[in-house]
DNA sequence: AAAATAAAACTACAATTGTAGTATATAGTT
DNA sequence: AACTATATACTACAATTGTAGTTTTATTTT
């Protein structure tokens, strides 16, 4: 399976965000981040359907609807999966330690985490 | 500043962890994980000496010596500021949450949590 | 029905990336 | 000094990515 590439992603949220929708709506949703072209957004769409990451259904005299053909949090907790094993040897402990060294944890990270760990 | 791309990144791990080294470590280095070619790693290595990752340092009758132009957790954790963005709003314990619904936290990786969070 | 508008599809093109091969310079060996 | 081996530099080339422009198709308006 292909990547995900780095503005294609951009174009994701809105299709995860929006589940079904059309091209106006995808491109409203982008262009709250973006200022892109129309034509930029939809060749992104095009390279997502092609990757089988959406799909479009297109239903005589109604406008094309496009989906995610994939769950949100199973690509994303895949692609942190990815992102650790490339840059902490796969461990996120590692990684937090490292991120602690110059990121400074803030008090509501903390509480979040500890939150977290207690479930 | 340009990004480090993914095989890059793979050869600058190499420089980080030798430090001063020749193209010949970082060859080996860089074969331990992966079975590239000679010429593909030095490729990569005038990439990151374009980029300003990388500075190489000639001696006359003596092999060329490479070293990192960037701190290592500096780099990683900004990397690592751009993932969280880009996939998680910029929070980490969004992301935490996330992952913690599919990839099941070790006992491990909860103690090393916790140690951490205790300093 | 013809024209205008807007959506969808197709084409474009330079930069970056992955992955080497080839040529040149330098050093060590006979 | 000539030859050989190897390090370094330069060239190559297809795939992917970012970023649209252009063409075609379908729908709505005169």
């Amino acid at each position: 399976m292909k990547n995900i590439s780095e503005s294609e992603l951009e174009v994701m949220h809105a299709v995860w965000k929006l589940k079904e929708c059309t091209s106006i709506e995808i491109v409203k949703e982008v262009n709250k981040k973006k200022e892109w072209e129309k034509n930029t957004i939809m060749t992104l769409v095009s390279r997502l359907i092609t990757k089988k990451f959406i799909k479009a259904v297109k239903n005589k005299g109604e406008l094309i609807i496009y989906k995610p053909l994939v769950d949100e949090y199973e690509y994303k907790s895949q692609e942190t999966n990815n992102f650790l094993e490339k840059l902490y040897e796969g461990s996120l402990s590692n990684m937090l330690a490292g991120f602690a060294k110059t990121n400074k944890l803030s008090k509501k990270d903390l509480e979040e985490l500890i939150k977290l760990i207690e479930e």
